[in-house]
DNA sequence: CGGGTCGTTGATCACAATCAAACACCGTGG
DNA sequence: CCACGGTGTTTGATTGTGATCAACGACCCG
């Protein structure tokens, strides 16, 4: 019924090698979507595609990073690891996400295809150079990097403050709002979506164990806040009631 | 010997009305630092200042806010609070940091006074314009907000898999970085430092209950890390000891 | 001296981590 | 066809860290 995350991606660049913006998905989310006429024509000539397989490493941490990138398809995760392998996701990007940092030559975290992955490539030179030229592309990028800031602020809420179940059910919420803004709608009543992340890695992100993760999605489901279909799928029985559950809905609508 | 911080701040917005933006002790760090000549000038006539004593409110979420500010001196920082009145510190600024969003009028978080503050302020139209037409504000602005979003990531990782020692060792390693970095120098050896916040501020920052702040605090003192003098006094006895208990030190040097 | 704020210390509890085992589902190969 | 190993998930028993509840101490100022 659902296929597998790694089989929904593109085996190979070849067949993104000839995509014109024009069509892009992610024309106006990403960090190019202010650009028109000869701006977008100037991408359109540097840009060049990269795949990732689901578990595949993007970059690690440290690593010279000669590329920046905006995620066309699939699901990529950003990670610190402290010395003694302790992990915590620090960022989940989405399709119009914006990889690396200008100016910035290395890596600061490890960045991980959690499903298959699309990267939309620019080399680092050329866009630090187009961003010096280019008002459009700085200010996007500003406003992408504000609203992130913003997310970060509202994970750290998470991390510091709320309890297991809590984070289970404001991770729930996140993954329903995004999907619902996907399709321009708000969020509301019974909704059915599928997680993009295992436990392992929901784990990762919400500061919990695998286990914890595990026990807190079988009481959410006890206590009929949400139902379970195989692995990924979930299905929230009341939007409203799950917010009730996520200790509070701080995030007055700041995600566009 | 140690004024509280209270004692530290200006009493009104007079004395700062006629201070020149050459003089400023922020003015290569901010975010004017790349404006000169006539864009220092637009800003300079643009600019007023307003001071707050430690503990008062400068706004609360959901507030207009027609200002942006860039803090001249003190501490300020910024919570976001759990309807049960749980809170968790999201932002802490210090001279040259950043107060506000372009484009947004609304606060997202509350910002509060941890010392004496006195800010630079801009009206929000105003700058938001002069944003479109200076390039060097942009440009900053978003140097700034990387470099925020960098320190929110390092933040995440302390709050999701920090043990509370560590965190306080984290804590107390920052803030003399922060130190070291005015001095332009790099933290080593033997150092004494000034906290910048009470013990409450601490466990608000640090995810933690004031009285885990406090056990931990004695703890490190216990075990030869830290002396500690008075409420705000410490010093660390080896700057390399306390980032071995703080966990590993995954801040590459990325902080200017 | 009294009241206030801030910080420390102690006793107990609860939540999530840890250690351990079993289970569901998958594709593979005998 | 079913046994097999592998991966990801669930469930159980126990432990440990930090929260909670409570009292006390240090310091400051009126």
């Amino acid at each position: 019924m659902q296929a597998p995350p790694s089989t929904q991606i593109e085996p190979s660049t070849a067949m993104h090698g000839g995509m014109r913006c024009g069509d892009c998905p992610i024309r106006y989310r990403a960090v190019c979507a202010q650009c028109e006429g000869e701006e977008l024509a100037v991408l359109e000539r540097m840009k060049f595609y990269r795949s990732f397989e689901a578990g595949q490493p993007i970059v690690w941490e440290g690593d010279r990073m000669d590329f920046v990138a905006s995620v066309v398809t699939g699901v990529a995760t950003l990670t610190h690891v402290l010395e003694d392998g302790r992990t915590q996701m620090v960022g989940l990007l989405l399709p119009s996400d914006f990889l690396g940092r200008p100016g910035r030559d290395q890596a600061a975290y490890n960045a991980t295809a959690a499903t298959g992955v699309v990267l939309c490539c620019f080399r680092r030179g050329p866009f630090d150079q187009m961003m010096q030229r280019t008002p459009h592309l700085a200010h996007r990028l500003l406003e992408m990097t504000l609203d992130e800031l913003d997310a970060a602020r509202e994970w750290m809420l998470l991390l510091g403050r709320k309890t297991a179940r809590e984070k289970i059910a404001s991770f729930i919420a996140i993954i329903a709002r995004r999907q619902a803004a996907l399709q321009k709608r708000r969020p509301a009543g019974r909704i059915a979506l599928e997680l993009p992340l295992t436990r392992e890695a929901m784990a990762v992100y919400l500061g919990l164990t695998i286990e914890t993760v595990s026990r807190q999605m079988t009481a959410l489901h006890r206590d009929g806040v949400i139902e379970i279909a195989g692995k990924r799928g979930v299905t929230l029985t009341d939007y409203a009631r799950l917010i009730q559950e996520s200790g509070g809905y701080s995030d007055g609508g700041k995600a566009a």
